[in-house]
DNA sequence: TTGTATGCGTTATCAA
DNA sequence: TTGATAACGCATACAA
């Protein structure tokens, strides 16, 4: 394996070392010509290669940040890794992948083994269920940035969409296309599921706003696997609503094979809007309107600020990125269907 | 920052450094139960975690591999990964996370890099282009496992999808429904690039078996972006082919692309299979034929092949793991539609 | 311009 | 049953 070390090539070199070391570290400013060039030579010859870990434990730095997220399938988490890898990549770090199913023992475990590792730095897309752990972070000044949620009690960089303003988009659209009964599909409530939490406050927040009937059957908040049952329950009795904003790509899907399935027409059975711009948006019948998160700046974003924490203390703060409205035709303007 | 060490431990247990080292590696055969609970009591105290770059230095092993992909945004690469991250989680390892874009360099830079940092081994979507590299990597006896290509010259593990299979299961479909003007929509022909390679050359030796003509205008291989232009060229001559075979996720896009635009019907006007299962397969109208890869079974047995290799010198091997045909309705058999 | 000595936080060997 | 001491491979202050 590897075997050559330092002190090889100083002896083949015939220095010592230190010099090799500062040969290494770019230090040339007092290095001969001569010494330099056996110095390269011997490295070439006995293909060395420093020992990164040697030195991080000299300088207490790794070059490495833990990522924990919770699923790197999901879409918007593969974007934002690959945000995070890309501006790490400028600055020659590594990224240490880890999921947890949003499972907080799988989290606390990672995040005490990262520890362990001496990572310099965490992106966390936390549960939100080892607030202790959070804090000991904290206290112990590791740099940490939390996309996707927030922790009541924990005062840290927090990355997030701004969920309030994407649900007003989306609900603004509908409503000045002309619907006026709306639903909406969701994964069952939890509060600390700040995403979902705050889509479905302000979901009825809208429908307040515009003076418009809050019907609580149409309100499903279910699990991803029931909605399309829900649906067709609705459908049977006739109580559909006109459109529908579905929070996520994961209750799409449901609407669309509640849609497909019942055979329904886009947008004149039922209008449809949902956060997430899925990828197939663009080729389904009918196009498909939605919100797009903007996954590559919240990875940039949470970076930045980790490598502004790790540049020195800063005052944490929360940032709400923007989502932005992609119109297309699932939800343009009903017809002249009667009710 | 971290600051409590071993020796901090030591000093307030009243021990020696050994002593606690020995309690950490639950060496307690010879400890007393008084001593072990003071060690306790002082870890505890003064929330001291155990430095494991210090350790991996002594150890030479990381708990760490490296994962280097093209891009993590593909789907296939992201299955793959959760897969490996999943296995290593269970061994208690870490994944650091690369992209490369395809780019030589880049892969370069990251192996370099990984090495240095002493990871335990590699499973790695080569680009092709670093053949001195692999080579001086396996020379050194790094665990490394090759995904999705091989490398000629170079004679390490590979796990690849069987891509011969895969075509022929799609095309033994297509000719059974009744299909025999078929065409083939694929990303530009490049040598190194084995799945395409061997997707298109099976292609070809699929339709000589079935004595079916080969028409090379059928064949597009071409730039992602101007595959529909291609394919609209060809409508405007009446030119289609009564089936499309798309080697992958990508070029189905864009069939699908044209086939809205031009507001075709799949499969009366054009049947449609592919190489991926989309996500959106099932929920599209009509529903998409395709042939899965078994992404997860890949980056299962390439994280299995790397552990056989840190556990012990193994011969290198290739595994071809099956693709799955899944029938849905974009494939059908003709009606009754004139040629 | 280069070398010596020391330390980083562990583990391992061998005494005690 | 526990402790002293020497590595591990590199960086750095200081000396030469």
């Amino acid at each position: 394996m590897q075997k050559v070390t330092m002190a090889d090539v100083a002896k083949l070199a015939n220095v010592s070392k230190s010099t090799v070391s500062q040969y290494l570290n770019k230090r040339y400013e007092y290095m001969s010509e001569e010494t330099r060039r056996r110095i390269a030579g011997a490295i070439e010859q006995l293909q060395y290669r420093p020992n990164v870990i040697a030195r991080s434990l000299k300088q207490k730095s790794t070059a490495t940040i833990g990522v924990i997220v919770f699923n790197i399938l999901h879409m918007l988490t593969t974007q934002v890794l690959r945000a995070i890898e890309d501006m790490c990549q400028q600055h020659d770090f590594h990224v240490i992948v880890c999921n947890t199913d949003d499972d907080p023992e799988k989290e606390k475990k990672y995040i005490d083994m990262l520890w362990a590792k001496q990572v310099d730095g965490f992106i966390i897309f936390p549960t939100g269920k080892n607030v202790d752990l959070y804090k000991r972070m904290i206290e112990a000044r590791l740099p940490v940035v939390f996309v996707d949620r927030t922790v009541e009690g924990i005062d840290v960089d927090a990355v997030l969409l701004d969920n309030e303003r994407a649900v007003q988009l989306g609900m603004h659209y509908l409503i000045e296309q002309g619907y006026k009964h709306i639903g909406l599909v969701a994964p069952p409530f939890a509060p600390h599921v700040i995403p979902r939490t705050e889509r479905i406050n302000a979901f009825r927040y809208a429908l307040r706003e515009a003076n418009l009937p809050i019907k609580e059957e149409w309100i499903i908040t279910e699990q991803v696997k029931h909605i399309s049952g829900r649906l067709d329950a609705l459908l049977q009795r006739n109580k559909l609503p006109e459109a529908i904003f579905a929070i996520n790509d994961l209750t799409l899907m449901e609407v669309l094979t509640f849609v497909k399935r019942r055979q329904l027409t886009i947008p004149h059975d039922i209008a449809l809007i949902s956060i997430d711009d899925v990828p197939f948006a663009s080729i389904y019948t009918p196009s498909l309107t939605t919100i797009a998160q903007p996954a590559f700046e919240m990875g940039e974003k949470a970076t930045e600020r980790l490598f502004m924490q790790m540049g020195g203390e800063i005052s944490p703060q929360m940032f709400r990125l923007a989502p932005k409205l992609i119109e297309r035709d699932s939800a343009k303007k009903r017809g002249d269907k009667g009710e």
